[in-house]
DNA sequence: TATTGTTATACTCTATAACTATA
DNA sequence: TATAGTTATAGAGTATAACAATA
């Protein structure tokens, strides 16, 4: 019995779940050198994208539990990365926004990150991974609203 | 400043990433019916597929501390679904095999899990999740060793 | 000496509930 | 009444260290 594999060990979900997994490690691994999370990056990012963004935005923009966001942010603002201010228009909420050194260290960041992802897709040629890229943004067009 | 997603945030890695989580939710979802999370139903499979597996060669599949599978093993075969026998010519060593109810389960999830699958890549066309599909494969096939 | 499986334990990550201040 | 942010805390998931049995 069964020296094939399993289908679903062949699937395409178990493969982009298998993928997606090694793909947070490679990132994690290539931004450590940085004193940064994967996360962090992530936080740094979408501040950068949407200035005055608030936690709670974050909260959904990360899939993660409010209380989460705020060690995330305490961490970056005492390490001068991101910055809080109230919202004169609502003042129970925050706009966070990016100060140059976290601005400085995003962009190293970002390009870290894609150095890592070009290596880790080196089984592609170019028009491979332009064609890997469209279809993973269909799959998860409606499932990421910030996306363009 | 920045209107335009920063570009990690619509990077392959990212995209990749992501898919992977949501799959991974997706799976969980689906198979939670038949009284499964993910990880077991990745027992059952590696199991049927090759036979007499150590608890070993699963923490290697899985990518898992050994001393995770014992409970994850523990719990399947408190629900008659996997069984333990000595390995005659190693006595250090279980041979894992599924029961026959192990078998009948694994098949009923390996369908819900399909379902989930095609229901998640519904933006996709036929041509385009075999194209995924192969694309994946290859980034993937050196770091599951255990592919065709 | 090294390896397989096991237990105990400590550590990290996470969500829940309860609070405050604002709306 | 409801929402943004915060704190404390309990639960789940994880790896590390130490062990017994076997090689």
């Amino acid at each position: 019995m069964g020296s094939e594999p399993a289908p679903v060990l062949t699937s395409v979900g178990y493969l982009l779940l298998k993928a997606g997994v090694h793909m947070h490690a490679v990132f994690d691994e290539s931004l450590s050198a940085l004193g940064l999370t994967g996360r962090e990056f992530l936080v740094l990012s979408f501040v950068r994208s949407e200035e005055g963004l608030s936690q709670q935005d974050l909260s959904r923009r990360l899939g993660l539990d409010p209380t989460i966001i705020v060690g995330l942010v305490d961490s970056l603002e005492d390490r001068a990365l991101v910055s809080r201010a109230r919202d004169p228009s609502d003042r129970r909420r925050y706009l966070l926004s990016l100060t140059s050194a976290g601005d400085d260290l995003q962009r190293r960041a970002e390009a870290a990150a894609r150095r890592a992802e070009a290596e880790f897709l080196d089984g592609l040629g170019d028009a491979e991974r332009s064609r890997l890229r469209a279809l993973l943004h269909e799959v998860m067009r409606h499932r990421l609203p910030w996306l363009p």
